[in-house]
DNA sequence: AATCAATAAATTGGCGCCAATTTTTGGCGC
DNA sequence: GCGCCAAAAATTGGCGCCAATTTATTGATT
């Protein structure tokens, strides 16, 4: 009986569901904008590591509630993109001087397999879409800070995905991520991660399928970056977080 | 003034801490008791690919609170060990069949590299871990699946481990927990991720220094398990999954 | 009898509140 | 002035409650 339809829900609201293929960075396959605008704001280098991630400010940033925070966080944690600390709060993951060379090590042995793969795999469209890369990265204006940054992390992206295995693209990805900070940790902060006048000839290696030299080139790039990176005295000393945290808060949230 | 001892706080319990070397499995470096739990139970297939876990019943299982259990099935979905749904739950992660085969590549491409790195880097501690480990693998009860299971998984973390990279052992770990599920979807549930008969071929290649030869017969090894799944038809078929979790939830729970 | 719709039950998602801890601030003595 | 101690403020952690959705059950219709 009773058809009196009880209206019992809501009009269920059409989920926005954003799917854009939007901006350019090394952003996983995950759709939390709070996840992606943190990994983004990493990656850009306008979040450095050590900088406190306080719940209620970046609540208050993004216009949620401090639950889609505590989550977001969460997440980044387990990807070592974010440390938690007990009592005290999240902060910009910040590797150690052996971990920042363990990363780059890895993707020493993760990047030349991808390469390798990636000339083995290449077809008509790789082709096309790593000439294209390879203009955009040729003509782009390197005044434009932000940009440049983006377009020497995608071509990383750009050839895990052509060698077509989706898990070595997530672990370069997320290398990639680490790379941000083990650079900005043990560098001058908001340098960027490649020197990108070597990424013209691993291109150029690629499209040609000289397999060796394009592997050469690959590890040859990543070790320029090993030999960027030099311990700094005292950067891993125990309390000398205070001081950059203080330093940070001066400076406000570090939207610009 | 006022130096009436507040006593503010309570006495501040001794910290737990639980640090204990203990089981052996393949489960990182966190000590979250509810997510080495549930590794524990993947590692030695106790938990299938699709098995619904509520969030009730494991707050119940583990003694804890439905928080706790929030967070460690979010952070085991970061890790691709759970597959969360909104608002339907997690389950066990189950790999599709393109995601099974990229998994285990990726293990022939770390794999072959921490055997590499392992006999550069081999000491007189490493061998006597390794040779300890041989020993045990050799003598071990092959009735009590468990323990195999544990003891074939805990090679691989041997090689990792001694290849010195930490960033590579822990994607060594998760590559093995993945490899778990892929055998486990793909292959009979219950069967072995590894035939433990390649193992002392490897570890002896090892400690003889034959570079070319250990690395060869670790990619053998990875390749044998590469050939042992076969896509089942209908696996990855679109909304089978409902049929699949209306299997797992008529057998109830799975820990039994 | 099978199919479909509507109610009931179970489960997940999320917000608010409060306790516990940390960090800052204020104040006294050396 | 410098350092130590205590209270205040701010922040994180966690539990309970309720809404929203899914899943199971019941009942009616063809």
């Amino acid at each position: 009986m009773k058809r009196s339809r009880p209206l019992r829900r809501k009009p269920k609201r059409p989920e926005p569901k954003r799917q854009e293929p939007d901006a350019i960075d090394l952003r996983s396959t995950d759709d939390d904008p709070v996840v992606q605008g943190i990994l983004t704001a990493i990656s850009q280098k306008r979040l450095k590591p050590g900088a406190k991630l306080g719940e209620d400010k970046l609540a208050k940033a993004f216009g949620t509630t401090r639950i889609h925070i505590r989550q977001a966080l969460s997440h980044l944690a387990s990807r070592k993109v974010v440390m938690q600390i007990p009592n005290r709060g999240a902060f910009v993951y910040r590797p150690s001087w052996e971990e920042a060379k363990d990363i780059l090590a890895a993707r020493r042995v993760i990047e030349t397999a991808t390469v390798s793969a990636a000339i083995d795999r290449l077809d008509k469209a790789g082709r096309a879409e790593l000439k294209a890369h390879m203009e955009l990265e040729a003509r782009h204006d390197r005044n434009d800070r932000w940009a440049s940054l983006s377009l020497t992390a995608e071509f990383h992206v750009l050839v895990a995905k052509l060698a077509g295995n989706r898990v070595l693209l997530e672990m370069s990805r997320e290398l990639m991520l680490r790379t941000s900070l083990a650079i900005a940790t043990f560098e001058q902060p908001g340098e960027p991660d490649c020197l990108p006048d070597a990424h013209p000839d691993i291109g150029a290696l690629i499209l040609a399928r000289d397999k060796a030299s394009a592997i050469d080139a690959m590890r040859h790039h990543i070790e320029e970056m090993e030999q960027r990176i030099r311990p700094k005295e005292g950067a891993d000393e125990v309390d000398e977080l205070t001081a950059i945290f203080r330093e940070i808060d001066a400076r406000g949230r570090a939207g610009g």
